[in-house]
DNA sequence: GACACGGGCGACCAGCGGACGGTGAGCTA
DNA sequence: TAGCTCACCGTCCGCTGGTCGCCCGTGTC
């Protein structure tokens, strides 16, 4: 329990510490840089990181909770990871990987964030891109959804609708959208975002034939 | 024995059609419009194909054999199949292939090109490149090797150098090489073509350092 | 007909992209 | 402190990309 605390405390300390520094990556290899108390040097398993909760933009999360800003800035450091990935396989004339792949993530893990794994990463990858795509809209959505006091599951749900809007006004192509953004590009395509565009597509199709037959 | 030889005939015949047809694909279901005999009917396993020869561009393949234009034609089929399968992927909102892959070489085989399969095609996928970026070197590479009565294997192997030094002309880079080229960038690059790329740059250092050394 | 050569491609493998839901952290009363 | 909500991430799965070498078609004598 105590072990914990302080684990957490680490945590977040490297997060806000990030924000001053202006985000250069010097995070390997910073484990256990305070106490050494408890479970925490690797005897027992992996602590799981504090839920997400709704914050709005620029909002520290306060108790043993993390932030929205947090969330998206780990999109960032997967980013750098690939980067290293690529830097490396380039040098040693092997594959080179254009998206966050297993091997980044195994990379990562490596470098000391334990912190970032794939299940997470691919479960809010529409909620970044939203984010990336238009800020205004995902800042707005944020702000509201804290207001209404909303838990982190049911704001990530409605991440797909102005998400959804967007590609629909961009003529239904998601990968397209994906690709053409530079930080959005390395992220695969979330199936149920395909899906809900494609279908969106199909309603639109179906809407114009009903207006053209009865025209 | 006998069906074999009117199998195989057909096969031919179907190649030679394609040269005068201008390459459009009709061949679904082109099975069986023949003869029906023996063990043909998907009643045994499946024949495979004759060997490929070193032939000269132009030139079609003598007896049980198969001819290198034939080859290249193979991988023109490919980059056809692939196209149907991205447009069948758009279409119903699934991810769309890039590459050649195994949804692919399966979709051709359902489509009734049984004589296409992975291994051949990935065996000489660094020939195909080679006649893609040089046709002149890979014209005048065919004619030596037949003329010295050299077997497919040899040539296989002969056709990696000058590959090489096309690499090594345009900085080492094999991944850009083939994503540039519109015909090539559907195929994975060969592993082995990657290493001896790489080395080849690791001794253009080394060289290049040594000579420094010296002056 | 028998034999040797050589290459076509069936079948395998490590690891991939993708998904789910049981723990167990965390908050409230 | 007990209870209960909910989301983190260990772990699984259908396949993928990549490869090897067996089997047998083929030419020769």
């Amino acid at each position: 329990m105590v072990a914990m605390e302080k684990k957490n405390k680490k945590q977040r300390k490297r997060w806000r510490e990030k924000m001053n520094d202006d985000d250069d990556d010097d995070d390997e290899k910073v484990e256990d840089e305070e106490e050494n108390e408890g479970k925490n040097i690797n005897g027992g398993e992996r602590q799981r990181e504090h839920p997400f909760i709704v914050t709005e933009p620029g909002e520290v999360a306060r108790g043993k909770k993390n932030g929205l800003d947090y969330l998206f800035h780990l999109y960032e450091q997967c980013r750098e990871f690939l980067i290293r990935v690529q830097v490396i396989a380039k040098d040693r004339g092997e594959k080179c990987p254009t998206k966050v792949t297993n091997q980044v993530f195994r990379y990562a893990k490596k470098a000391g964030a334990s912190y970032i794994n794939k299940p997470k990463m691919r479960h809010y990858v529409h909620c970044y891109a939203l984010h990336c795509l238009d800020e205004d809209v995902s800042n707005e959505l944020r702000r509201v959804f804290k207001e209404r006091g909303e838990n982190v599951g049911a704001w990530r749900q409605a991440c797909y609708k102005p998400l959804v809007a967007i590609v629909t006004r961009q003529g239904w192509d998601i990968d397209a959208i994906f690709n053409s953004h530079p930080r959005l590009s390395i992220w695969y395509v979330p199936t149920k975002l395909r899906q809900l565009s494609h279908s969106e597509r199909n309603n639109a199709a179906i809407a114009s034939t009903s207006v053209g037959i009865n025209c």
